[in-house]
DNA sequence: GATGAATGAGGATTCATTCAT
DNA sequence: AATGAATGAATCCTCATTCAT
């Protein structure tokens, strides 16, 4: 048989797991830009310098795709808290922890936040996917909160955690659509902080203490701003615990 | 290109309120059974016992009809809550009776929901939609009642109203997601009760100052008059007490 | 029977011409406006202040009020020029003048001799159509001069009037297109001198001269050569009479 | 939304040059039965043995595959054509050949002759064609030969080259039209000579005295013009009667 | 004679997915 | 394993024309 002079077939070989995160990498890309229906399984192939038939070696069809982009992006996320959470004390701070954690999140990544929210969350097969679980995991730390919070005495024992939670995320939900459509803008530390303070009222015993608190804390720093101003000294960046 | 001559035409001439009326129930019924995208519009005149054509003369598009029957739906739910929610008296109450309304309506017609939430709200051409300002005046009774409360002195005045808009309806949806994909239910009046609970308690004015914490508070309060003295500062617009 | 207070109807009675010319000019507007395509029957109808199945009782159907509309304005033209042609002398200053009306008829309506060249020629019952017959008189004009001229010995007996004919109008044609695709434009007069010439070349009997003519031209020559001594500069490059 | 799962999928896989070829010749086939607007691109495929969405890996629409076709259709004769063409002598040969082959092609091909003419030459984007293109160097070669005529000493030198173009080329397709509208017929050699002798006497230098009137006025008007300098005046603009 | 609501046919186009090479 | 050409289903919308009132 005489030698083929196909010089046509460039084959490209690569192992599979760079094969897999270019891919996704393109497909994050593709999908943040367009959004899910207008990203083109072309587009994304030609982004990951692969051709179509290679993506569907690695995932079974386009909607798999999106999923592992938001899981990837999703679990990343959560690992980066995980750490910081634990080391966040009292019922108050975790609890803004939580809020803020996810109202920046929004922030810094609207357009995979939409993603998750209305690609991914409506679609009946929802439950079942991994999204899902971790999802779970990530609101389940509220709800740990607020039963450590009454079982320490500080929350009140009639309170429904899962409430706590839907209460919480609900609201950053919808505080944070308007954003989502492109359509204003909001700052996560404030935004968090009412949150915080409102949902806060709302289950802890007694007089809670948040408010008055967290005015005299305020105040304070103003009056120490202040007088380092008047002494020439720049305040350095101060621990997120106190940016507000 | 003219179309080929049809032989024989059966005009049903009939009053257009009518016609209308007769298009966007039978639209109402296939978008609920099938969702927007898979209801055809073939299936809708054929429920409403007009041609195709017949629809666009009352509807620019697929997309216009959607906008109407919801729109048509929530108007109704207003006009009928109206007249109750005037009779209400108490901040409680009130907020009780908006909670129950919405989770009642949602319980009702969990369809004509997904269609407002999924398919209507997350468009860009969202804001402009008369569903838009129809939902503005919903949520704005809330907002209403929070400003009488803080008015009448009954909930605190540095709660924000939109915030606990945000809060209750944001809650209310996320609580009710598992209920509109199908794989749960909920109770109205018993999930009303709680929610109202909750965040009532988180915008009521207390009795509250805990102890241990008051005084800590004093001493906060006397440390910051004294730097502030030290220095030297008139502090700026309001005291900051209220400046939150 | 009771009254009927029918105030529904508002049945505006006007003699037939009337309509007809409203709808007409309406029509006429319309296509000139969108194209014979894009032109709506609704519209020309709104225009003319009727309804459109009156326009149904006066036109068969859209293309025939397409070819009203264009034999209107052809037949308008026609009895314009017809008084001013009867009085042109000679076969040049006579094929001058349909030209120069032609290329005058186009430069003032493009729009409307768009939709009689692309519209309405091509089809395959432009024979039978008035306008067909207004053309061919119109044409037929040209080819009169050309066998007149024969007759008179002052063109070619060899000439076919026909020929002549498409020459004259296919030249135009030609010459017009860019123009009336909105990309260009034309001098009419400059346009049909150069034309005519041409032409006039073509079919114009050997040393021709009528006598009358050449004994201008000879005082001409003798003028100009006297003037031209008279300034005393040596004509540049080319002798004057190879100049243009 | 994901295509209903096809069960069994029969791929024909062939060199897209081929499947080209293959799709534009049917798309001839179709485009000459039935004209553009009649053509289905479904009929197109089922000739062209591939499926409709094939003919879209190749043409962005319909339109593009009709000036495909016809663009191909015209480079062909362009490519028999010019070989011809190169080793003919003396410009009225010339002519005819030009004006021969030109109307030999339409008798040929009339239907494509018709596409090109009334489907694409009159769209607002015909300039940018590569059509327009091929159609330029086609008619260039006109021009040329009239250049060339004129250089030579055998056209007349006052001669417009383009004017000769259009009159040619709108001589013929007048000359043709009612056979392309498939109501006449006409004989391609003995038009062609009837045409360019007619042309030819119009632009070759004869003893004709048509312009000598003409070229009289312009060198009186240049002598003036000279004299006008000499005295350092500036020629008011002048009679449209006077100012070629 | 006027009205104008109702008719209804008709086809280009997209793009995720497959599978022969 | 990689390629990428081929598949093919699926549907909204327009608007000239009609005809019951």
């Amino acid at each position: 048989m005489p030698p083929r002079t196909a010089l046509k077939r460039q084959v490209n070989r690569l192992p599979p797991e760079r094969r897999i995160s270019d891919i996704m990498a393109a497909a994050k890309e593709v999908f943040v830009e367009k959004g899910y229906n207008d990203a083109l399984i072309t587009d994304i192939a030609l982004r990951a310098g692969v051709v179509e038939g290679s993506i569907y070696r690695f995932f079974a069809n386009k909607r798999e795709l999106l999923v592992k982009v938001v899981e990837h992006w999703f679990e990343e996320m959560l690992r980066d808290d995980a750490e910081q959470f634990a080391a966040v004390r009292g019922s108050w701070n975790q609890i803004r922890f939580i809020v803020y954690t996810h109202l920046a999140s929004i922030h810094r990544d609207p357009a995979l936040s939409r993603l998750a929210l209305q690609e991914i969350r409506p679609a009946p097969d929802y439950r079942g996917t991994h999204l899902f679980e971790l999802n779970r995991a990530y609101t389940q730390r509220l709800v740990d909160v607020v039963k450590a919070g009454i079982a320490a005495g500080e929350l009140r024992p009639d309170t429904s955690p899962s409430l706590v939670r839907d209460l919480v995320f609900g609201c950053i939900e919808h505080r944070t659509w308007t954003f989502l459509r492109g359509e204003g803008d909001y700052d996560p530390a404030e935004t968090a902080e009412a949150i915080t303070n409102l949902v806060y009222r709302g289950v802890a015993l007694g007089s809670e203490p948040t408010s008055p608190m967290e005015s005299v804390v305020a105040r304070l720093e103003t009056a120490t701003a202040r007088l380092e101003a008047a002494a020439g000294i720049i305040p350095a960046k101060s621990s997120p615990a106190l940016s507000r």
